[in-house]
RNA sequence: GUGGCUGUAGUUCAGUUUGGUUAGAGCAUCGGUUUGUGGUACCGAGUGUCGUGGGUUCGAGUCCCAUCAGCCACCCCA
C-alpha cells in the first residue's frame, strides 16, 4: 500500500512546525496581551449544534461522523425504496456528530453550557483545527487552524475597536502589511431595504457589487433581472450605489467629518431605521479608532478599494500607518453576522504577494446563543487563518532565521567512555537552560555525526576525545564560522548563555 | 455542486506529438575518497505494478474507453 493522507490535509515536518508555532505564539501573545483567556472544544459535536448556523451552503461542507455499530439495523428508516430516500433525513439517521465547521459556534455552545461558571463579558480565545468538505485548492485546505478571540456578553463598540487593534498588532509583529477592512451588516440590510427587496436575496446583490472591478456596472446590475428583480428595485439600487461611489471621498483631517459616511447617513435618513443603526456603529467605531491611532490612520472608503488619495498626513511614517478601510463591499463571514464585520487581506501595494484570499475574518453576532437557550446575549470576535498567514510569510520570506534553529549544542564524541564522559556535562548544559542533544550512537562516525549538526542547522557542537578527557578542555566548534576554540564547559556555557 | 489541467523513482520532471528491444535526468538518500571535523568537490549504489482496469495492436509509458487520485479556477470561505 502506497501510504498517502486525504486529500486537503497535510503532514506538517519540524521546520513547518516551528515556523507554525511562531504564528501561534506570536497570535497567542497579542490575545493575552488583551486579557483574553484560552479554552478548548472537542473536535466533533453534535450534529445539530452545527447543522443550519452556516447557511445552506455550510451544512453541505459540515463533515458528518458515521455513526458505529450497525446504523441500518438501528436506522428508523424502514424500507424505502433507494430512488425514494431523502439524503438529508437518511444523514441525520446515520449520523449524529459532526466535525466542528469553525470555532465561533461551538463557542457559543460553551456559553450557554457554562453560563453559570461564565462572568460576563467573557473573553476567550481558542486556537484549534477545523474541517470543512471543500474542495482544496490555493489557500484552501480541508482541515485548517483557526485563532479565535471573541468577546460575548458586551455590545460596546469598544470591543470591535480593540478586535482592530488587534488584527494590527498580530500582523504588525508579522511584518505583514495588510488592510483591515471593516463594515456593517446594518448598512447592507438598509441599502436592500430602501431598494424594496428581501433580506434574502442579499446575497445577490452583493455578487454583483463584487462584479464592479471586473465589469461595467451598469452591467454587472442588470444581470439581476435574470435572478428575478425588477427593474425598479435595480434602479434604486444604481441610485443608492453610485451615489456612494460618485459623490464621495473620505476626509481623514476630521474621521467624524467623514464625507462618505455621511452621504451614507443623508440616504439613510428618517427612510430605513436599520441602515442608519448601522452607520452610527460604523462611525462611532471610527471615532474611536481616531481617538486612538490619530493621524497614523490611512483610511479608505467607498464600494471598491479607491486610489488611497492624500488621506494620511505624509508625516508619519509609512510602518507606522494602520490601513482601513469602511468597504461597503464586504459582506464576508457566516450568516450569524448581524453587526460589525471584519476581513484582512495583504495589501498587495505594499508587497509582492498574490495572496488574495483572506487572512483573518470576523464579526458580531446578536443571537448565536438564542438558539441553544440563552438569549439577548452580543457576541464579536475575529479569526485569524494561521495556515494562509503561514503561506504568505513562506511567500513573502518573512519567517526569521532563528525559528529554523532549536538545538544550541550538540556533543560529538568517539566511543562509549567519551559518550559517558558527556553525559554529566550535557546534564549540566541543560540545566543552564540550553538547548542541547548528544549524538546517541557513540560508535557512529565523526563524518556522521557531523552531518547530523549540518543537517539540524546546531550552530555549535563540542567534540570530545581522549585529548579533550585528560585535560577538561572541550573543542568548541562554531558550525557557522568553522572556528575551533578549547574552552571548559563553563565557559562553553556562559559562551551559549 | 460546476468547469479546466495533470498522474512516470523518496521528490521535481523529461520521454507521449510520429507506438518498437533493457524507461531516463536533476535534487534527495546511502556508501566511499577521509578510523578527530559538517556545509564544497569527486567516485559509486539503490529504488519504478509508467495511478488503476479494460480495449486496439505482432508490440502500449506512448493510441482509445472507463475509473480513481491530485492540482487549479468558480461558488463560498480562514
Amino acid at each position: 500500500m502506497k501510504p498517502s493522507i486525504p486529500k486537503g490535509t497535510r503532514d506538517f515536518s519540524p521546520q513547518e512546525m516551528v515556523r507554525r508555532n511562531y504564528i501561534f505564539d506570536t497570535i497567542k501573545q497579542v490575545f493575552q496581551l488583551y486579557g483574553f483567556l484560552p479554552i478548548e472544544t472537542p473536535a466533533m459535536e453534535n450534529m445539530e449544534t452545527l447543522m443550519g448556523k452556516y447557511g445552506e451552503e455550510g451544512d453541505r461542507l459540515i463533515f458528518k461522523i458515521l455513526n458505529s455499530g450497525d446504523y441500518l439495523e438501528k436506522s428508523k428508516i424502514q424500507s424505502p425504496k433507494f430512488e425514494e430516500l431523502d439524503y438529508k433525513k437518511f444523514t441525520s439517521e446515520i449520523s449524529e456528530k459532526a466535525l466542528r465547521y469553525d470555532l465561533t459556534v461551538p463557542f457559543a455552545r460553551y456559553v450557554v453550557q457554562h453560563q453559570n461558571e461564565i462572568t460576563f463579558p467573557f473573553k476567550r480565545y481558542q486556537i484549534q483545527p477545523v474541517w470543512r468538505a471543500d474542495r482544496p485548492q490555493k489557500g484552501r485546505y480541508r482541515e485548517f487552524y483557526q485563532c479565535d478571540a471573541d468577546v460575548i456578553g458586551s455590545n460596546s463598540l469598544v470591543n470591535e475597536v480593540e478586535l482592530v487593534q488587534i488584527m494590527d498588532e498580530v500582523f504588525r509583529r508579522l511584518n505583514i502589511p495588510v488592510i483591515i477592512k471593516f463594515n456593517n451588516r446594518k448598512i447592507l440590510n438598509g441599502i436592500v431595504e430602501l431598494a424594496g427587496i428581501s433580506l434574502d436575496k442579499i446575497n445577490f446583490i452583493l455578487e454583483a457589487i463584487d462584479e464592479f472591478d471586473k465589469i461595467n456596472r451598469d452591467i454587472a446590475l442588470d444581470k439581476l433581472i435574470d435572478k428575478g428583480f425588477n427593474e425598479e428595485q435595480i434602479n434604486k439600487l444604481k441610485n443608492i450605489l453610485y451615489q456612494l461611489m460618485d459623490d464621495v471621498h473620505p476626509n481623514m483631517d476630521d474621521l467624524t467629518e467623514n464625507v462618505f459616511i455621511k452621504a451614507l447617513d443623508k440616504i439613510f435618513y428618517q427612510k430605513s431605521e436599520i441602515g442608519s443603526k448601522g452607520v452610527i456603529e460604523i462611525n462611532e467605531i471610527n471615532k474611536v479608532l481616531k481617538l486612538l491611532f490619530g493621524n497614523r490612520i490611512h483610511m479608505m472608503s467607498g464600494l471598491i478599494s479607491k486610489e488611497p488619495s492624500q488621506s494620511y498626513n505624509i508625516n508619519v511614517k509609512q510602518e507606522d500607518r494602520i490601513y482601513l478601510h469602511n468597504d461597503i463591499s464586504l459582506a464576508r463571514g457566516l450568516n450569524y453576522y448581524t453587526g460589525s464585520i471584519f476581513e484582512v487581506k495583504v495589501d498587495k501595494s505594499r508587497c509582492k504577494s498574490e495572496f488574495t484570499s483572506s487572512i483573518c475574518g470576523g464579526g458580531r453576532y446578536d443571537d448565536l446563543t438564542g438558539i441553544f437557550g440563552l438569549p439577548n446575549v452580543s457576541g464579536v470576535g475575529i479569526s485569524f487563518g494561521a495556515d494562509r498567514i503561514y503561506d504568505v510569510l513562506n511567500e513573502l520570506n518573512l519567517f526569521p532565521e532563528s525559528v529554523s534553529a532549536s538545538t544550541k549544542l550538540l556533543f560529538v564524541t568517539f566511543g562509549e567512555t567519551e559518550q559517558n564522559y558527556c553525559l554529566p556535562l550535557l546534564a549540566k548544559v541543560r540545566k543552564a537552560g540550553i538547548n542541547s542533544e548528544i549524538y546517541p550512537d557513540a560508535k557512529a562516525k565523526m563524518k556522521k555525526q557531523m552531518s547530523y549538526a549540518d543537517d539540524k542547522k546546531i550552530p555549535f557542537v563540542a567534540i570530545v576525545g581522549s585529548d579533550e578527557m585528560n585535560n577538561g578542555l572541550l573543542s568548541l566548534k562554531n558550525m557557522t564560522s568553522g572556528e575551533q576554540t578549547k574552552a571548559t564547559i563553563d565557559t562553553i556555557i556562559e559562551t551559549l548563555k
